[in-house]
DNA sequence: AGTAATAATAGGAATTATTACTATTTAATA
DNA sequence: TATTAAATAGTAATAATTCCTATTATTACT
């Protein structure tokens, strides 16, 4: 993989937050930097960081976010502000159970718990 | 919700299969039912069939699909067949363990575990 | 049974996220 | 510095889904 300004820029705005961008909030604050940027460029270049493992990406629903914590984890989804908050909970006792119980070989997960984070309980 | 031909007819379909089909599936073999049915038609019972309970859906990668299994469960993914195998695998320990260690109240889990399925081992 | 009210439909246009294409530019390196 | 191939900008294309509107069908009421 060669240099390149766009990737430098692309990979410093998913590394600069922990809100679980979109593409099109990547885009968008990368034209800040670079005005003619496109967004193939940042749809290819976002795709290249995934396959160096270098940022995750989620589907949160039919829309794909990008995350800088490169950790194996899970998300709570909270369904009144949307925020997406990264957890741990997969873990290898459940592939354990999952190999014997399934006979299934476990690479990744995506699990999404949907429900209300601690901002909305009074 | 008022009773209509075209529901029913969707409704049967994906109560006829647990293949987890997709909309355009659906409407595929609702065309062989009812040949003018519209996919806006297919889409709209969808919604209707699950806010009603009557189905679940769930997003595999960025397209939806739709399942007859009205239970709390999860999914194996096989990478080499694409295959959803329904699991259960969320329980009430890990709701009570979130509810402690993070302070979100769970109400629904989108959960798939990507992997290689017992038709594939060598 | 006839009629009024309105939910649901067909058909097609619009939208949104994403991918593909291509001529040009740029980074690596001989 | 000249060569080579990867990367880019700009734009067109695609795919899944939603939206719109005139018409049709179901239900409720007489």
């Amino acid at each position: 993989m060669r240099y390149s300004h766009q990737r430098e820029a692309i990979q410093e705005i998913v590394y600069g937050t922990n809100a679980h961008p979109t593409a099109d909030w990547i885009f968008q604050k990368a034209k800040a930097k670079i005005p003619n940027i496109s967004m193939g460029t940042v749809y290819r270049n976002l795709k290249q960081l995934e396959d160096a493992k270098l940022i995750k990406s989620i589907y949160d629903g039919n829309i794909a976010r990008y995350d800088c914590n490169k950790e194996p984890h899970d998300h709570l989804k909270c369904k009144v502000c949307g925020e997406l908050i990264d957890v741990q909970l997969f873990d290898e006792a459940i592939r354990t159970r999952i190999k014997k119980q399934y006979k299934f070989e476990a690479d990744d997960v995506v699990m999404t718990i949907i429900g209300t984070c601690h901002k909305h309980t009074k």
